[in-house]
RNA sequence: GGGCCAUUAGCUCAAUUGGCAGAGCAACGGACUCUUAAUCCGCAGGUUGAAGGUUCGAUUCCUUCAUGGCCCA
């Protein structure tokens, strides 16, 4: 960086942050005056008793009377969203974890040393308040105070109350600020975490086991993508940040695991855009004895049954689309793909000149210098992938594009082999897997060729998984599907940085 | 990597042809014992993302850069 730059740098972000400084000092302020008054403004000591949704479901059809009546105890604590004064009566709007639950102040409810702490009290901070149940005029189950504390001062402002935080850059910086004020937010995530523990309960139901593997490689496989690369220090080691946990499932598979799955984290060494995180989490699931068929039985009722678990229906919305999850699903051969979407006539899908033609059409660039499979697919993305609104199963790939699956037994230029496409996108892949390990030898060779002849994402030769398959893998199929993309699809997020926490940015200046 | 768009008060957004940079919410001071985006009165808050350029004058036009978004590769 130029010596010049950092005093100018430094100057725009004093002067930037000077109105908010006055806010946060104001609110300092008043943290001291707390202190000055006895109240530790970040305590540690308020003891919770209830949660505003249980409070809520309890107390539903509770009228006023009867709460006059049985009055009901309350404890708990959370973020102040709302202040409304009116002279000595105050409503505070308080979330905790489950909800929003409000507390009333009355002046003549309140310890008087309590009251006081309306002076120095601000949305954002979080407060613990105890009282008894009751409804306000309007008939709003909500605490009626006798105990208020603030238990941790907030020191800065919360955005705007009705439009939330909408700059998608502070969203995804400061996600902490997003989920506070941002309903939707929270939700997403919870589905995300309801969808990953369905699939866990679905596949442990099925008898398979659960297994990590390793995340540091020192050789990377199971996908065509470049990597992260890395350095072990101690063993002086270049190692690569997984982009497939595929090649040691199956190991295990050999070892005698016959049902494994993974969920966890991949690394691609690519472009972000709202289809592609840097990092992204797979389920990759492997079961011996089973065909690329099994699996599209299997996903069709792992995927029906996850959209009724979330949504209570088979019919899910996704931005202007209604994804329709009832099985079974549509199936389409890449081949049928070629002709249906791309124009290529039934008998010259595998013509070179007609798949350049097409290309062409398409505004497929660079395609010529392809080998034949590539060229198919390039055609057929190009063409079919966005128009792939419905789940659909895409089948029978070409060998050249699948490195690691079993040749079909009535064609060996195809593989079995297939995709769930939904919503125009790529959701999983999965395929019969290639357990003969001298074909598996010779796809790897022809792998390392395509890479010496410039393909940056052919795989690189894996000795070791090739000996693994001479001890012999049972027929296997598995598959990996993308986590991400799934939860986008049930939330209805268009951008993959919706349903990832802490989405890869440049950091900030 | 390429194209287009955006960046203005803490937040959400305005600003006519290049002519005094505004509003709502939040804050601050005040009124108010039933609000649900409470209401009312008052007050304050800005080097318009950064650096240059054109101009009597730039939020506005031009160049470069930064960050983000969308599309393409």
């Amino acid at each position: 960086m130029p010596p010049f730059a950092a005093p100018t740098r430094s100057r725009a972000r004093s002067r930037r942050c000077a109105v908010e400084d006055t806010i946060i000092t104001q609110r300092r302020a008043k943290a001291e005056a707390l202190r000055a008054l006895g109240h530790h403004p970040y305590a540690n000591d308020f003891v919770v008793t209830d949660r505003a949704s249980d409070v809520h479901a309890a107390h539903e059809g509770t009228d006023a009377p009867a709460l006059e009546a049985n009055p009901v105890r309350v404890g708990y604590a959370g973020r102040v969203m709302a202040i409304r004064t009116f002279g000595k009566v105050v409503f505070v709007v308080v979330a905790d974890a489950s909800g929003r639950l409000q507390a009333n102040l009355f002046a003549d409810a309140l310890p008087e040393a309590d009251w006081a702490l309306l002076d120095y009290l601000d949305v954002g901070d979080i407060i613990g308040v105890t009282g008894t149940l009751m409804r306000t005029r309007k008939g709003e189950l909500s605490v009626k105070a006798d105990h208020l504390r603030i238990v941790t001062k907030s020191l800065r402002p919360l955005p705007e109350k009705w439009h939330g935080l909408q700059d998608v850059a502070t969203r995804y910086r400061q996600r902490y600020v997003d989920l506070i004020v941002n309903e939707r937010v929270r939700d997403t995530f919870r589905v995300r975490a309801r969808v990953v523990q369905y699939i866990r309960r679905f596949l442990d139901d099925r008898d398979y086991l659960e297994v990590e593997t390793p995340m540091l490689q020192a050789v990377y496989g199971g996908a065509a993508a470049k990597p992260f690369s890395t350095h072990h220090n101690a063993l002086d080691l270049p190692l690569f940040l997984r982009i497939a946990p595929e090649l040691d499932l199956k190991r295990l598979v050999v070892g005698g695991f016959h049902r494994v799955y993974e969920i966890n984290r991949c690394f691609r060494n690519e472009g972000i855009s709202t289809k592609h995180n840097p990092e992204f989490t797979t389920l990759e699931f492997y079961q011996a004895f089973a065909t690329y068929e099994d699996l599209m039985t299997l996903t069709e009722e792992l995927l029906n049954g996850l959209a009724i678990a979330i949504h209570g229906t088979d019919q899910v919305t996704y931005g202007e689309h209604t994804l329709s999850f009832a099985r079974p699903f549509r199936r389409l051969s890449v081949y049928e793909g070629l002709t249906t979407y791309a124009g290529v006539p039934a008998d010259k899908v595998s013509d070179r000149p007609a798949l350049l033609e097409a290309a062409a059409r398409l505004g497929v660039t660079k395609a010529d210098t392809r080998p034949l499979g590539h060229l198919q697919m390039e055609v057929f993305e190009a063409a079919a992938e966005h128009l792939l609104v419905q789940p659909t199963f895409v089948t029978d790939f070409p060998l050249e594009v699948s490195p690691l699956s079993r040749k079909k037994d009535t064609d060996p230029t195809l593989v079995d082999r297939f995709e769930i496409y939904a919503a125009g996108r790529e959701i999983g892949n999965a395929f019969s897997e290639l357990n003969d390990s001298d074909d598996q030898r010779s796809r790897f060779e022809s792998q390392v060729a395509q890479r010496a002849a410039g393909d940056e994402e052919a795989h690189p030769m894996d000795d070791d998984y090739v000996r693994a398959l001479e001890y012999g893998m049972p027929p296997t199929a598995g598959e990996g599907i993308g986590i991400d993309r799934l939860v986008m699809l049930l939330t209805d997020s268009p951008s993959i940085r919706d349903v990832i926490l802490f989405p890869l940015l440049r950091p900030e200046g």
